[in-house]
DNA sequence: CTGTTAGCGCGTTCAA
DNA sequence: TTGAACGCGCTAACAG
């Protein structure tokens, strides 16, 4: 293992002298910085980044806190997309990051949680999949003990920002197409009048705003729309479908996975009606035939959060970060096979 | 920040004693050893990860390395499982994980490599997904400066295990499976006697194996079996069906996605013939009606890597493992809508 | 059985 | 502009 030692001997500098110009510090004559740029580069160096931590107390450690357990099947791709920009953009920013699940933390309290993550030398945070419910998470957030970047929770501070998409505005696109598309293509005079809504869980933050989305496309369109809570449960939302889809002209979902309930209660029910989701999954390819995919809104979410979260660390203010839903998520129609 | 000095300063002992009796050494009192656990539980020290790693040099991290992307789409569900099986049993085994994929080491050559690993203080590897061309990762592996567990790539030495399911029994089995619940189901007179398989990437260690498994079940069966290379894309497999695919009982594909795009084909020809995959996502439970999901064998297997790999940092020698598949992987039929 | 001591590799004063 | 020296929190000889 090759050390600063042998950066600065072979550079016939102090090991100090070689730490600063690794870290762009001002004082330090040309000269000398080529000579170290040089050693560093014929040595090969890379600096151990556990001892740098150790003595910086400044880690460049973040934890990718998730949840994919709690979730019912399927919704592992978002998760996956999620770490995968996750984790791209940590590299840019010379981070480290360990990926933790609830269930490895889901028995610590505040204070335990806290010493756990500091002798893991984490400093900074991003939570995806947080439910009105985590007390402990959002206790932990409000300490202020670590950077924090919170994904579709709009909470910030001085120390956490949150990072989503207009979730009313991205239910409102999604369902507003769904339904125009569908217009001439269903058996009514003057459009859909008739829609059924299902939601999400109600702990969950993002559920009530797309509920708001949809309200609003209801009034502007004139919509009747009947609103149920499937609990983002592909169960809740076939029992839903089957009791209340007879009626509806569309059925539009709170995620994917709902939708895939309610289209195969459509399909036991004999009637084919229009079906939308929310997340777009790829999952949903092989069972509608038009459909967007919003796979990459998650990358690029995950992304930007991490982007942030290394803002947030270097010392700049939580704020509220809301992006644009770069695809329509998830639609689909012909459901018929 | 609560460090093992005040633990020391609070139990009345030395630093050293602390150190010893948090690493279960055999010469300390009860008396004292008493007294220091007491100090620990009434200050909740944890101890940090980060300095103990620098000291011993021995820093218990380990570095779960995948290949998402390369795979087509829609196998995230497999990458999530070994994830959650990996990180599960890192933390059962007080291992530090971190997460890499491909695409950030893809660029480095050996060299590079083990210093980037060497400088995270990474001493221990898990690989996913790896196959024969992946020379950087294999010579990695032979010099020997990690410890290492390969996934379904049979190559053990001192300090690597190998661990995988029987791919060639497996495949055996489920093809079995398929064929003989078929057997009165289909139109022929006396079980199917012609059969299309289409196999993975001859790159993938997997594939030869599974082929192999196919081959026995031909001959016991005395099978028209037609061998064809879809190598794991489901527009190949697509394709293939289509050429094929009219003349055979029965399709068999060694993953499940290749599985999908013959079942498309097979539809779009209205043709209905049993179909089977390999890895059991649950994408194929809203195609098929009857399955069964290996989506747990991965968990295990992950699980089973780290264990091993703890194993072999501790010193124990490297070796083949081959784990029973648990479930007979993805197998369904009735693809009929 | 316990304490003293010397590092691990690096960042950061403080003198020079 | 540079370098010597101290310490981050801990482990591992070596004394006692």
């Amino acid at each position: 293992m090759i050390s600063i030692r042998d950066v600065a001997r072979k550079a016939g500098v102090s090991i100090s002298t070689v730490s600063k110009v690794l870290h762009g510090y001002s004082n330090i004559s040309e000269e000398t910085k080529e000579k170290v740029n040089n050693a560093v580069r014929e040595l090969n160096y890379i600096p151990n980044s556990i001892a740098s931590a150790l003595s910086s107390k400044n880690s460049g450690r973040i934890a990718l806190i998730m949840e994919p357990k709690r979730q019912t099947q399927a919704i592992d791709q978002i998760f996956m997309q999620y770490l995968l920009g996750a984790i791209d953009c940590a590299k840019e920013q010379n981070l480290d990051a360990v990926t933790l699940f609830f269930s490895m933390i889901e028995d610590m309290d505040v204070d335990q949680l806290t010493r756990y993550l500091l002798a893991q030398n984490v400093t900074g945070l991003v939570i995806f999949g947080m439910s009105k419910d985590d007390n402990v998470l959002m206790q932990l957030v409000e300490t202020g003990s670590f950077s924090c970047v919170l994904i579709d929770v709009p909470y910030a501070n001085e120390k956490t920002s949150s990072v989503s998409i207009d979730h009313e505005l991205a239910q409102y696109d999604v369902a507003k197409k769904t339904i125009v598309d569908n217009y001439e293509w269903l058996e009514v005079d003057h459009g859909p009048q008739s829609v059924l809504y299902i939601s999400g869980k109600e702990s969950s933050y993002v559920s009530q705003y797309r509920i708001n989305g949809m309200k609003r496309l209801t009034d502007e369109l004139s919509l009747k729309t009947t609103f149920k809570c499937g609990n983002f449960s592909e169960k809740e939302a076939r029992a839903i479908t089957f009791k209340y889809g007879k009626d509806a002209d569309v059925v539009v979902c709170g995620s994917d996975l709902m939708a895939i309930g309610a289209m195969n209660a459509l399909i036991d029910m004999d009637i084919f009606h229009p079906v939308c989701g929310f997340d777009g999954i790829t999952l949903m390819g092989y069972v509608g035939k038009q459909m967007n995919t919003a796979k990459q809104d998650f990358y690029q979410i995950a992304h930007t959060a991490v982007e942030e979260l290394s803002n947030i660390m270097k010392g700049a203010k939580g704020r509220k970060i809301t992006m644009p839903h770069l695809l329509v998520r998830m639609y689909y129609k012909d459901i018929i096979c």
